[in-house]
RNA sequence: GCUGGUGUGGCGGAAUGGUAGACGCAAGGGACUUAAAAUCCCUCGGAGGCAACUCCGUGCCGGUUCGAGUCCGGCCACCAGCACCA
């Protein structure tokens, strides 16, 4: 027998899977039923990969081939992301462009994916920034716009100085998420995309998925919904605003109102404030702070009082101060708040400060700080001090204030969510253009279809500009344009799209990728989707698939997607740290290549460890010793070959072996537990080697069952050892529930709940012959004192002996 | 602060409420070898004991149960996400 040669090995097996096409999948397979697993498409950065990345590929290429094994027709794609910040980051750093940059990372990736034996359908392969491919992010585009589902609105941004506009999701403590700059408000006239019109259908609609429950309730807290009453407040000196409340119980305790410093209704009442300068002062101040400020500041609430405006209180008609405070987010609700400081906990902390009195509402202890809903709810508690409504409780009182002001004609009930729209417009170089163009005369008007794309102009300077707006502004060239209805000249819209939109439905192109004709044909749509298994970041499980859910949804309302939620499950991986428990990065050198450990040890082992390390979804460290052991582990089953012998059914000494391992690694790999189905396949090794023994037919089995994990290796022994059929049309074995029935097992005693031994006995045994055989064990037998007062038998488990 | 998650040997980790530590790493001992590597065998949670064996042990404190790593209540620590959401 020759040694385990993993070079010659695996170059020969990934040349013959891609020579005979053996990954490439067709929409429809006669006779076989779909699979689509999909992982996360990356965006391929310059460092290359390193072993942390593969952990999703090895793992969920390991959950294809599975299902390819059980004869599934299954969609196993890959692509690149390559549009984005990053990207144009990096192209600045090195003064290249773009379009170069990409080219070359894909290639590098593609070549260290390639070398660990992945099968994906690489014929299907997309990438965001191909002209073939944003044509149909630019189309989807124009659909919400036709729908009114996008417009451009005047909205206060966030704002980076190097990288200009941020969507919310994108701040990350009060700083860029990219470079970690401090974002300031800044108002603009941007393209969003009003995701908030699908809120509620979104959060509503988990219950169609089977994504795990952590992942479900953080999209819930995303969404954010709250059910409340919008009241209208009149203003003395003339003009009123409307404030959203969920605590519409307390609108007696009010004392003073609070609006936020950007909001309309300040500008409005200008000429009926006393202390304008200081207010102006004030509003110029909180635009300067960024929310990181305005959150430090969560201890000493700011805020300055409009002197000579006061609010009338609908519901008892009672005159209160106004204020602004930039605590009041003008982004959220109205951007106005009622203030009850009894029974909220920051109007409390704000009236102290400004000896504003309180008016307590609901009876309770206000003594060392506001009894806020949390405290109230539920309990039975009952109003006071409001008028006919004391005495009621607080439930009641709820139903009853809305009742009255909606009948005054100053409310209306209203559902509130924190998730706001979407900010859609970049004004940045490396990004899809946004295909619209502006007339005078008829306003924004979508790009005709048939002149899709929109193709990005290929510039020297790109760069970002100074003063926010986006470097294609600059060309002429592209600007310059005549209305696609009326003829007359018009501009171009300059901005481009968010990193975000070309992952938000590559799922479905890869149903179709090559399709000139639509985005995706609605047959194909139909053979994939939903996704069933999708895999990616846990940095992913809200923002991304929000928005592809979003995307989706709003397909579905338009017909042109099949189906109400696009990933029928959602899983993500725990990231690899390095061996020294920090975050590999090249700074700290502890990043470890895979192209070395390949070399080493090879794909198989690489690839075996990678699902070995751990439960999947938790983090680990890398340790290159665990390498080393599934490289002795691919060994010994080489090493196997000698023990062959011929036999083509279980032989009776493996039997109960191999059924378990069937069974297990089965198991296992549904239920994504990678790790626990490879110890399965090396316990299932040891027992062989112990035997010293194996036949034709159990050599086969490990080898099917270890193929999903080291796929070389095991073409390879098939191949030499003569098997058949050919391993491309062998099936996933089955197990048999009988032979997992033991004659004897070996029942574990307790005395009294402590553990005292084990007895050998059958599994059919009765309680009667069990106790006997307990009192004829010497060691046993000296715990148990009579009377016996009570024994719990769980048959085949356990027996328990209380005396 | 809120939400979610996690806490088990020297390490990574196993355990449908039923023998805690599967599988592997590291370590120690042995066999083979001139030697090393590779391979194979043995030991390997802690304390006590010559031994048979005994007691303790899954972050901490309680509870439910014949029986709790697992369920419940209350803490502590760490990790991640969110950030004044009215």
């Amino acid at each position: 027998m020759e040694g385990y040669n993993f070079h010659e090995i695996e170059a020969k097996w990934q040349k013959k899977w891609e020579d005979e096409k053996r990954f490439v999948v067709k929409n429809h397979e006669e006779g076989k039923q779909n699979e689509y697993v999909l992982i996360e498409f990356p965006y391929p950065s310059g460092k290359g990969l390193h072993v942390g990345h593969l952990r999703s590929y090895t793992a969920l290429d390991a959950v294809a081939r599975k299902k390819r094994l059980e004869g599934k027709n299954v969609l196993f794609p890959m692509g690149c992301d390559a549009f984005g910040l990053e990207a144009e980051r990096t192209a600045i750093r090195e003064h290249k462009l773009p379009q170069e940059i990409v080219a070359r990372n894909i290639a590098t990736f593609k070549e260290q994916l390639k070398q660990i034996g992945l099968s994906f359908d690489w014929s299907r392969e997309i990438n965001t920034c191909d002209p073939s491919y944003y044509k149909w992010t630019q189309w989807l585009f124009i659909q919400f716009f036709k729908h009114g589902l996008a417009e451009k609105r005047e909205t206060l941004v966030n704002f980076c100085k190097n990288c200009g506009v941020l969507a919310n999701e994108e701040v990350e403590g009060g700083k860029c998420c990219q470079c970690h700059e401090e974002v300031i408000q800044k108002s603009k006239s941007q393209w969003i995309l009003k995701m908030t019109e699908y809120a509620d259908r979104l959060a509503e609609d988990l219950k169609l998925t089977k994504y795990q429950q952590h992942i479900k309730t953080s999209q819930i807290n995303w969404i954010g919904k709250s059910e409340g009453v919008q009241v209208k407040f009149q203003i003395k000196q003339g003009g009123s605003f409307e404030i959203f409340t969920t605590c519409i119980e307390t609108i007696y305790g009010i004392t003073f109102m609070v609006l936020a410093p950007e909001s309309e209704i300040v500008k409005s009442l200008k000429d009926k404030i006393e202390n304008l300068d200081e207010v102006n002062e004030y509003i110029k101040q909180a635009a300067k702070k960024s929310e990181f400020e305005r959150q430090e500041l969560v201890k000493e609430k700011s805020g300055c009082l409009l002197k000579g405006i006061t609010a009338i209180n609908p519901a008892n008609g009672m005159e209160v101060p106004v204020y602004i405070g930039d605590f009041v987010l003008a982004g959220y609700g109205t951007g106005a708040v009622m203030a009850v400081p009894a029974h909220d906990q920051r109007d409390y902390d704000f009236a102290k400060q400004r000896k504003i009195p309180m008016i307590q509402v609901i009876e309770g202890d206000i003594r060392n700080g506001a009894l806020e809903k949390q405290d109230y709810l539920g309990t039975g508690a009952k109003l006071i001090n409001s008028g006919e409504f004391s005495g009621l409780t607080v439930e009641e009182a709820k139903q009853k204030i809305t009742e009255k002001l909606i009948s005054l004609g100053v409310a209306k009930k209203q559902v509130n969510f924190k998730m706001r729209d979407w900010v859609f417009s970049r004004q940045r170089y490396w990004g899809e253009p946004i295909p619209m163009i502006y007339c005078d005369h008829c306003g924004w008007v979508p790009v005709p279809e048939d002149q899709l794309p929109v193709v990005l102009p290929n510039v020297d300077s790109y760069e970002p500009t100074k003063d926010g707006e986006s470097p294609l502004s600059a060309i002429e060239s592209f600007v310059k344009t005549t209305c696609p209805k009326c003829g007359a000249p018009a501009r171009r819209e300059t901005d481009t799209m968010p990193g975000w939109a070309g992952s938000s439905w590559y799922f479905m192109r890869y149903c179709d990728p090559k399709n000139d004709k639509e985005f995706a044909s609605m047959d194909s749509l139909r053979a994939w989707l939903p996704v069933n298994i999708y895999n990616g970041g846990n940095e992913h499980t809200t923002r991304h698939l929000l928005y592809a859910r979003f995307w989706n949804k709003f397909f579905y309302d338009i017909g042109i997607s099949p189906v109400l939620e696009p990933f029928e499950t959602r899983i993500s991986q725990g990231i690899i740290l390095g061996s020294n428990g920090v975050k590999m990065s090249k700074s700290l050198g502890n990043v470890v290549d895979p192209r070395e450990v390949v070399k080493e040890y090879g794909a198989d082992s690489l690839r075996l460890w990678e699902s070995f390390i751990g439960d999947y979804s938790e983090m680990v460290n890398w340790n290159d010793n665990g390498v080393k052991a599934c490289f002795k582990f691919l060994n010994r089953v080489w090493a196997m070959q000698d023990f062959l012998v011929d036999g083509d059914k279980f032989s009776s000494e493996l039997s109960y072996a191999f059924n378990y391992a069937i069974k297990k690694v089965t198991n296992d790999i549904n239920d994504i537990k990678f790790n626990t189905a490879v110890s399965a396949l090396m316990t299932l090794c040891n027992e062989i080697y112990k035997n010293r023994k194996i036949n034709r037919e159990e050599f086969k089995t490990l080898l099917i069952l270890l193929n999903p994990f080291a796929p070389h290796i095991t073409e390879e022994l098939w191949e030499i050892n003569k098997f058949s059929p050919e391993f491309k049309n062998v099936s996933w074995p089955n197990y048999d529930e009988k032979a997992l029935v033991k004659n004897v097992i070996s029942l574990p005693v307790q005395i009294n709940g402590k553990m005292r031994g084990t007895i050998e006995v059958s599994p059919s045994a009765g309680q009667e012959e069990i106790l006997n055989l307990v009192k004829s064990d010497s060691v046993i037998s000296k715990y148990l004192t009579e009377p016996i007062k009570k024994v719990i038998l769980v048959p085949n488990r356990i027996i328990n002996i209380i005396c």
